[in-house]
DNA sequence: AGGCTTGTTGCGTAAAATGATATATTCTGC
DNA sequence: GCAGAATATATCATTTTACGCAACAAGCCT
């Protein structure tokens, strides 16, 4: 038995829901029932009793939910108690990130972060995510969560966290942008790439990789707007203004999500590996590399 | 962090040796080491000093022995009680293996079954190995503890536990046999087959595979004795009557060990595959169930 | 009935764990 | 002081395990 396992289970146990479940823990659903199964042999009990639509919690669940919080518990306060032992960490790290990466990989890392060393301030910069790799370098920002770019300074040290897949968006209102793209939606025709005004990064990875993919495939865009930030990329796509380009993570956190529509678009762009970046010497700082460290057991093992 | 760990970690506390704490938990000394390390990058602490010649606890890993102690107190608490729960399993179940399964394989398994189920009494008989899958199949015992035959009965079900080379032993004492085989010791010649007088058993399947590897190897053996019993074997080679074959397990387990030694013939005979096997229909009964998961934890996870 | 949600299963691939062997280092006995 | 034994670790090849994706099955809702 396993401290991600107890995990895995309180959260299940709590929303009664496999995909849900999977999604706080960074898991797929298939991923997340077969751990249970597996941890339902271990124990000789069934846990769980689901019937294609509902989760309930059988008595021998709600026995290991009592055994598991209990464990956690212990398990976080001992863990905890032996990092905190060694020198209580306070001070400020000052940390940069693009706006969609506030909401979604950050805010992960950040609970870890403020129970374990509530003493450490964090100045947090919101930006362009172009800018990120170069502020590191400049020394202006401790750490950056940011794309990792095709070559890296080896004065830099990486650790992907997770990958986004860089995604062609169009409106779903009706234009007559939409008129254009529908034979291709209908998987009739192929995109007329002349015929369609583009809206993307103005600079920055996913600009870089747009202007590959184009090239490779001996393809001359009709640039329409070159935009600064993700964000507003979308915002312009669901006008109508164009299609666009944005990694996945941007979408799935964007309010205007169901406004725009993503093209099937073959081969995809090469996915974005997301993950956190600082100096390597600068890793030598204990906040620093306590806030590193957070990030990994974020999101690889760990509790 | 696992279950598992809190376990290695403890025996290794205990007695603070690598190799052996391995062996008590059915690990390598290289994966206990791995293990130890990947525990103490997971806490971040140092938990063991270890100077290549002994080892010593860490004031860390005193608080962690602290820790692992009570939280493994609990697991098998919660996890006893979760079994006993459904039925406080009571009764006799009657289990045969030979005399060495019973000092190596079997007290591996009744520690843990007689701390699970103190109410089942154990009839336990032992005998020649080569019985073992007949009396199951005639119902006179429930479970056998024995190697696989190359055919099983699709009547039983076998649960391989761990896996004993079969070897070739010759005596240490100096004698006429001694001198006849000393240049092959020496890597200096072949066995001369036919000189060489053979201590084997009457049957079994440890007589199949040597049998076949003679065929094997278009060679005429001498037997000089058939016995039945593979403590007779070491006793009589010890003794200088001749060259016999046993599993490894027994010689491990036998006091005369160190007056016999192991003849690296090539290629070796096929190991034995050591397991716990059962009529399949009897795996219902609750009793012969429950030892049989014993067995499987006592061997693969679990604590 | 048909679309939608949700848990499970098959399959190919990626990561992790393991054992055997080799290596480095230190301690012991002579 | 030196040879050799003891012991943890590094390396390599192999096996085992875990994962995500996609296909599937089984209810629910309109």
């Amino acid at each position: 038995m396993d401290t991600k396992d107890l995990q895995l289970f309180l959260t299940l146990s709590d929303n009664l829901h496999f995909g849900q479940a999977g999604e706080l823990m960074h898991l797929s659903a298939s991923a997340v029932s077969r751990n249970i199964q597996r941890i339902e042999e271990e124990l000789g009990q069934q846990l769980l009793e689901r019937d294609n639509r509902s989760v309930r919690l059988t008595d021998s669940g709600r026995q290991f939910q009592n055994y598991a919080r209990q464990a956690l518990g212990q398990w976080q306060n001992f863990y905890e108690g032996l990092q905190g032992e060694a020198e209580n960490l306070a001070g400020e790290i000052s940390l940069f990130c693009s706006v969609t990466a506030a909401y979604s990989v950050l805010s992960d890392i950040l609970g870890l972060f403020r129970r374990r060393y509530p003493d450490i301030d964090i100045k947090l910069r919101t930006g362009d995510p172009a800018d990120a790799i170069s502020l590191l370098l400049r020394g202006e920002d401790d750490i950056a969560i940011a794309a990792r770019p095709d070559k890296l300074s080896n004065r830099l040290q990486f650790q992907t966290l997770t990958h986004s897949p860089l995604l062609f968006i169009a409106p779903t209102i009706h234009c007559a942008l939409q008129e254009t793209i529908q034979p291709f939606i209908d998987n009739t025709e192929a995109l007329p790439w002349a015929d369609i005004p583009l809206v993307v990064s103005e600079r920055g990875l996913a600009r870089t990789r747009l202007d590959q993919w184009f090239r490779n495939h001996a393809i001359k865009p009709h640039i329409y707007a070159q935009v600064s930030g993700n964000e507003a990329i979308v915002s312009m796509v669901s006008l109508g203004f164009g299609v666009g380009v944005v990694p996945e993570l941007v979408l799935a956190n964007s309010s205007l999500k169901d406004s725009v529509q993503v093209l099937d678009v073959q081969p995809p762009l090469t996915p974005f590996a997301v993950g956190i970046s600082a100096l390597g010497k600068r890793l030598d700082n204990p906040l620093i590399k306590a806030f590193w460290e957070c990030a990994r057991e974020s999101y690889r093992s760990e509790f």
